[in-house]
Order: C-alpha cells, then structure tokens, then sequence
DNA sequence: GAGCGTCTCCCCCGCCCGGGGGAGGCCGGT
DNA sequence: ACCGGCCTCCCCCGGGCGGGGGAGACGCTC
C-alpha cells in the first residue's frame, strides 16, 4: 500500500519541489496541500494522510500550533515531518517537543527528503532522534555522528538532567536515581520529563535509546 | 559505610577463600557464612547483610531456591551474587531469572571478585549484563565482547522474542509492536515477559540496555 | 529589584507495564 | 501416540511511569 503525504508550506515553490521530489516514488503519494496551518485539520480529516510535511515557519499558525493541534484533536494522527531552512532552528525543536516525528531541511537531497518519509511512514522511527542519525548516515557523516549528536547539545540538557540520564542508562528506576542523588522521587520525575521532552522521547526507553545512539553513552 | 557480605556456599575452603579475599579490603565486612540454602533466611534477617555470595549447587537447598525464597520473603532484600564452578552452568541462568545480581566464577581473580561485590553492593549493576560486561572488561576481552554477548545466547531466544527485542531497541511500546507484528497485545506482552526472564531485565529499559551492551543491536 | 533558569518538591490522574496465573493449537522429535 | 517447545491469547492486579498542573528557594544577570 501506498504512502499518502500532505504538503504544508506557505511557498508554493516549496509545495511544487516536495511534490516533485515524492511523486517520483512509486509508493509514495501526495494527496494535498495547504498554504498554512490553519487549513492542516479539516484537511487531515478528509484525507487522513500517513504523513503531514509541516513548515514550521508559517502566516496564520504556525508548524508549532498546528502540530499540536492536529495531534490533540485528531484521532489516530498523522505522522508529522517538520520541515525547515535553518539547521539550527529553533522553532524545530519546539515542534518536535510538540510531537513531530521527525524533521527535515529544506536543502537535503531527494533521496533524503523519501527516505525520511519513508521511515516516519513505517513507523520506524516515532524516536525522531533515530530518523536524525539515518539522515545523519546519508550526509555521510564521520563515525561520531555529529549530527545526531547536535540534537543532544541542541537539546541543552542541564548538569542534573544529564546526570539522571546517565542513571536511566545503567537501567535504575526513578526511585532508584532518587535514592543515588538523595533527592525525593518527585524531584526525580521532574528531570526526567525534562530529559524526555528535551529529547523527544515518548518514555524512558526512548530516551534511553537515543543516549545510545547520540553516543551521549556509550555500550562498552 | 562499609559493605557487609554473606557467605553461602557448602564447601568450607570455598568460604575461607571468599573471606580471605574480601577481607583484604578494608570496607568489605563478611558478617557470616552457611553452608547450605535453608539457613540463608535467617542469618539475612538477622545480620542484614548488603550482599549475599551464594553458591549454585549446594544440598538441601540450591541457590535458585534460596534466591527465589530470599527475595521473596525479605523486605528489602540484599544483593545477590551467584558463585558457580563453571562457565556455561545452567542453574546459574535460572538463579539470574530467580532475581539474582550477578555472577561470579569460583577461578576469578580476587580483584574481580571484589568488584564484583563492590559493584552490585552500589546497586551499580542491578542489571546483571553489566556486571558481565565489567567483569569481561577486567578479563581483557576484545572489544566484540565475547561474554556479554555469551549472555545473550546463552539467553537462547526465540525468533519472536529476538524480532520483539529488536522492536523495543526501537522505542516501540507493547501496542505498537503489536500492530507491526499483526499480533495481540497480550501475545506482544508474553514475548516481552519472555525476553526480560532470559536477560534477567527487570523491565524493558534495563533489556534495551543489554541488549545494546551485548551488541545485539549497535548503535549506528 | 526584577527577571530568569535551575533544582527541589507537591498534587492528581490515567495508563501502560510487568507479574502471576492459565490455556489452546501447532509442529517436530522420540 | 506422546511430550515438549513455541506461538498465540486470556484473566486479574499492583505499581511504576509520565502528563498536567503548581510552587518555593537559590543564584545569576541585567
């Protein structure tokens, strides 16, 4: 079966090019666009896309806004590619914290531009530091991964959170960290839905995961 | 504070050996020795030791069934470490499952064995893989890690509890994994229980872990 | 002094998770 | 024909987890 996608973007040039770039795939199918965020529900509604293309800078509302709008009012939501010009955007992160599943530059080549729709289709990669690390890979990144590693600097994670992260690594519970740090268990919590909204993840072993592969830790 | 151990084990030698060694540290206390399993719960909640070295194969009672009766009848059980003979002992597996915190080999070296009680004492390595991983490390072991890796096919999983693992490695929840497998979820919930007994994961964090440090996934 | 970020702790709440059982069907080996 | 392993699904249940709020204390900068 094929994967259906949606284009928001404010720049119909923009639109023209994602379209381009994906109809050239069997398996791929654009099935609409928007010209801003506004427009994003009624439209997901009617055509129930696998995929939604966000610009995050948009008139109207937003890639933020209409991320978060569209996963709390529709039911079994999209997945959602935020798409953007800067490397370092800040409003990307915001829309990943906000739910997305992925992000994508503006300048990256086709084949990356279907590979990572592809992946968020499968599912893949609802940890969209794992779709980084592949785009990552593609750019023919040097083995330290330093692209995937950005998105934790990025991420700015604080001395404690960086030090509950290192626990969660080592496999203790929340209460088990509390214990290490002589902290209270609430305290514990607090970080740790700091760390996970820092980055990205939906649980504890997401976070876990992209330690890992960030090479935030390191298995041996 | 120190650490205080107990000694299990139904050889003499065996014991005065282990006492020895752990007696060349000076925050290393051995509080008390059995020789057999049935007197293992009362001399814990008499001495309340930090760790516990327990023999596998003993008469009237084997370290499985001691471990199993110690964590289930003590509140606020020590930490466990199984002593066996030999590398590849079957019951050593079971005890791991029964909730023990590592293991140790009769020939290792005292400095190993030390650490080992060192290390689960800091409940550093409540999951038992890194315990192995440290003690290979100790062993100089190429970096592919022979041992861990040993671990987990010593685990012997299943192809479904291998594909399940895999998925978890990929931030998946039950449900989803569920949905890709085209499964129920109780049968997702049966493999993940499976997968955690087998790696002697408390939860599936602590299996992602391992399953990381084993190489059973990488990384990149 | 006002703001900001960090660390600490607290509440409520829903849900996923994992443990403990069991059970049926399939297949392959003895 | 039997048994054992594997895969599948089911029950109940408790607890940890994570989201959503808030709040006070400290130290920094402006």
């Amino acid at each position: 079966m094929p994967v259906t996608v949606l284009l928001v973007d404010d720049e119909p040039l923009v639109r023209a090019g994602l379209r381009a770039v994906l109809e050239t795939q069997p398996d791929i199918t654009v099935v609409g666009e928007a010209a801003d965020g506004a427009s994003v529900i009624p439209l997901v509604r009617q055509l129930r896309p696998d995929v939604v293309a966000m610009d995050v800078r948009m008139p109207l509302m937003d890639g933020i806004e209409a991320t978060r709008a569209v996963l709390r009012t529709v039911e079994q939501p999209p997945k959602i590619i935020v798409v953007t010009t800067f490397e370092n955007d800040e409003y990307v992160y915001d829309a990943l914290r906000a739910g997305a599943d992925g992000f994508l530059l503006k300048r990256a080549r086709p084949a990356e531009i279907v590979h990572a729709v592809r992946l968020v289709a499968e599912g893949e990669s609802l940890l969209f530091p794992a779709t980084v690390r592949k785009l990552a890979a593609e750019y023919g990144d040097r083995p330290g991964n330093a692209q995937a590693r950005a998105v934790l600097e990025r991420a700015r994670l604080t001395e404690r959170e960086a030090e509950v992260l290192r626990l969660m690594t080592r496999g203790l519970s929340n209460g088990e960290i509390a214990v290490r740090l002589t902290v209270g268990t609430e305290t514990v919590k607090s970080h740790v839905s700091a760390v996970l909204a820092k980055l990205g993840a939906r649980d504890r072993t997401q976070a876990v995961i992209t330690a890992f592969e960030s090479g935030f830790v390191t298995p041996s």
